[in-house]
DNA sequence: TTGAAAGCGCTAACAA
DNA sequence: TTGTTAGCGCTTTCAA
C-alpha cells in the first residue's frame, strides 16, 4: 500500500521484494520491452544490450512475476488433472506420467482428487472450473458427463483418460478393455476353468461397463454360464473382500473356480477372503486382477493380472493436450476427437492354475 | 487478436468467450467497481443494484477471469506441494490430506513429484520457483536444504513435513520418530528378540537419520548389539528385498531374529526375500515396518508396523500455512518456526512373534 | 451507495 | 535493434 511512496527505486539490496520489470529497465537504461525480449530469449536483441539487461536482472535479483505474464499471455503454464482416487495405486502411476511429461513442457499440474465421492467431486470441479488452466485431463471414468460438461470450455483443451464423451473434447486416451478381458478369459479357459465369476467395480464406471460386457461376450463365446457369477462392489481392498466372501459362500461344487476382478485392489481383498474361508489360491480358486499395480508382484501368491499401461496413459494424455502430432492417427478427421487406444497385457503369475 | 474490433459488445448468446467485467458493467448500467463488489459479496451494494448485476452476469454467462484477479490481488488460490515419490503409498495419503484441506480453503494444489531423483527434483523446484503460489509444502525429507532455500521466499509461507530447517520457514509438521522406534523396539524386545536388525532408507533423509539414531539408542538401552545389523537401501520393495537377502545370508544362529524396516514397502521386500530363502515369518523372522500403508493389513502375514498419521500430516500442514491458530502451541514464540509434532502408533499384527 | 481512475506486472503491436 | 504505447481483466482507493 505505502510501498510505492517510500521505496527507493532500483535498490533491492535488502529483501528482493517487489522488483519489477520497470526497475530492471531503468537500471539497464532500456525499455521494458527490451527487458521482456531478453527474458524471453527473443533473438532480436543486441549482444551488448542483452548483457546489460542480464546484469541488471542479476543485480536486482529480479524474478519476473508469473501473474503479470499470465494476464498478458492468457496462459498459465498449468494444467488441471482430475483423478478418482489417489489412494488407489493405479492413479499415482497416471499422475506420475502426467506430471513428468507436463514438466518436460515446462508446465505444472494442478491435482484434484475426487476421492470417489460425489461431494468432493463437485468441489474439485468447481475449483478447477474457476481457474484458468491451459488444459485439463480427466481420469475418473465414473464422473457424470454433465459435470464434465460444466467445466469444459471451448478454449481449453480437454483430454479424457479411459472414458469417452461426445465433444467438446480434444480426445481420449484409453485402454482396449475388451482385449484385456478376452486375454484374461482365454487364459482361464485354457487352464480349464468353466465357472468363472466377474467381480466388478462401480456400475457407473465406463471401464466397468466395458469390462463387464466383454466378460459376458467371452462367456457366451465359450459357452460358459455367467448368471450369478457377476457382482459389483467398491473398487477397494475392503470392497473386494466383502464381495468375495459372498462369492465363496456357495457349496464347493457350485462355487466359481476362478474370478476375474475389476482391479488389483479388489483382488487383494479376494485373496484375503479366500484365506479367511480356507480356500487355497490358486489350487481351489484362481484370481486374475486388472492394473498390475506395483504391489501385485509382491503378493503371495503373486497376482496374475491384466496390466494397464498406467504411466503411458498419463504421458499420452499430456502429449495429446499439447497437440503432439504423433499422437493422432493418420485418418483422424480434423474436427473429430482423437482416440488413442493403448493395449493392455496379461501378466500370468502365481494366482492362476488349473482348477482342482 | 481481431476480437475487439469485430465483437459486438454485450452480446454473448453464442460462445461465452471473452466476456469481461466491463461487459457486465455496461449491461447492468453500473461501474466495474460495483460489479466487482457484487462478485465478492461486499455488503455495501443496494439490493436492487445487486439484482441487476447478478442478472447481467447470468445473462452474459460471465465467469470472472482468475488471471485479472490474481494480478490485482497478488494471490492465486494455489499452493505448491512437493513430494518425494507419489508411487510410494505413503505420499498419496499425505496428498489427500493436503488436497482436501486446501479445497476447504478454496485453494488448489500444484503437485510436484521429485521421483526420488535429483534431476527431477531440480526441475520440479525450478517450476515451482517460477510460479506465484500462496504457500508451499515440502514433504521430501532428503531434499537438500540449499535447494529448498533456493525457492523459499520471505513472502511465501513454507511448511515442511517431516523435516526441520532453519528459517525462513513458517514451520514444520512432523512425527515423533524416536517414539515410534522406541515402541517398535520395546515390542520386539518384549517378545524376546535380542538380535534385531535395522533396514534403513536413504542416508540423506532426516527421517532415516532420526530413526537410525533412535534404533541405536534403543539397542544401547537394552544392552543389545547393533553392529552389522544396520543396512540402508532404496525405500522401495525392490530395495528392501535386495537388502534383506544380504541380511538373511548369515548362518541361522547369527542372523537377526527380527528386523525393523524404514517403511512398509521395504517390509514387503523383506517378506519376499524371507519367503525366497525359506525363512518363515514370523516364526523365524519378525518384521516391523513403518507407515501402515493401506496394503500393510492385507499382506500375508499382516504387517506389524509403526503407523504414521499420513493424512493428518497433510491436513496440519495446510492449516499451518493458513495460520490456523489451533496449530500453534501456547508457548510458541512469535517469530520462531512452529513445530507440530504428531505421535505415531505401533500397530501389532501378525508379522511379529517370539523368536523360535 | 456508487463511480472514476489508477494500478497490479507483464507482453506485443507498431513505429522509429 | 529499440522504444512507445496499449492493453490483459480485475481490485481498490478516493471522491462524490
Amino acid at each position: 500500500m505505502a510501498d510505492e511512496a517510500t521505496e527507493p527505486v532500483e535498490d533491492a539490496d535488502d529483501t528482493p521484494r517487489g522488483v519489477t520489470i520497470d526497475d530492471v529497465a531503468a537500471a539497464a537504461h532500456v525499455s521494458t520491452a527490451t527487458v521482456s525480449r531478453v527474458m524471453n530469449n527473443r533473438p532480436v536483441v543486441a549482444a551488448e544490450t542483452r548483457e546489460r539487461v542480464l546484469a541488471a536482472i542479476e543485480r536486482l535479483r529480479f524474478r519476473p512475476s508469473s501473474l503479470g505474464r499470465n494476464l498478458a499471455t492468457r496462459r498459465t503454464g498449468a494444467i488441471g488433472l482430475v483423478i478418482a482416487d489417489i489412494t488407489n495405486p493405479f492413479y499415482p502411476e497416471v499422475v506420475r506420467g502426467v506430471e513428468q511429461t507436463a514438466a518436460s513442457y515446462g508446465t505444472s499440474v494442478l491435482l484434484y482428487d475426487t476421492a470417489e465421492d460425489s461431494e468432493r467431486e463437485a468441489q474439485a470441479l468447481r475449483l478447477l472450473g474457476e481457474r484458468h488452466v491451459d488444459g485439463m485431463i480427466i481420469c475418473a471414468s465414473r464422473l457424470p458427463p454433465e459435470r464434465i460438461a460444466l467445466i469444459a470450455r471451448p478454449a481449453v483443451p480437454l483430454v479424457l483418460i479411459n472414458r469417452q464423451l461426445t465433444p467438446p473434447s480434444l480426445g481420449t486416451v484409453d485402454v482396449d478393455q475388451e482385449a484385456g478381458v478376452r486375454a484374461a478369459m482365454a487364459h482361464l479357459i485354457a487352464l480349464g476353468h468353466r465357472r468363472i465369476a466377474y467381480l466388478g467395480g462401480p456400475p457407473a464406471s465406463q471401464v466397468q461397463q466395458r469390462r463387464l460386457a466383454a466378460f459376458r461376450a467371452a462367456c457366451a463365446d465359450a459357452g460358459l454360464p455367467t448368471d450369478g457369477g457377476v457382482v459389483t462392489a467398491t473398487p477397494t481392498i475392503v470392497g473386494g473382500k466383502d464381495a468375495a466372501r459372498a462369492l465363496l459362500r456357495g457349496r464347493p461344487g457350485r462355487r466359481p473356480t476362478a474370478v476375474l476382478a475389476y482391479n488389483d485392489l479388489m483382488s487383494i481383498g479376494i485373496l484375503m477372503a479366500a484365506h479367511e474361508a480356507g480356500v487355497a489360491v490358486p489350487d481351489h480358486l484362481s484370481i486374475v486382477g486388472h492394473d498390475d499395480i506395483p504391489m501385485a508382484a509382491a503378493l503371495h501368491p503373486a497376482l496374475t493380472t491384466v496390466r494397464q499401461p498406467m504411466r503411458e496413459l498419463g504421458v499420452r494424455a499430456v502429449r495429446l493436450l499439447y497437440g503432439d502430432h504423433s499422437e493422432r492417427t493418420a485418418h483422424d478427421a480434423q474436427d473429430a476427437p482423437t482416440l488413442i487406444r493403448l493395449q493392455p497385457q496379461l501378466v500370468a503369475r502365481a494366482s492362476t492354475a488349473p482348477p482342482a
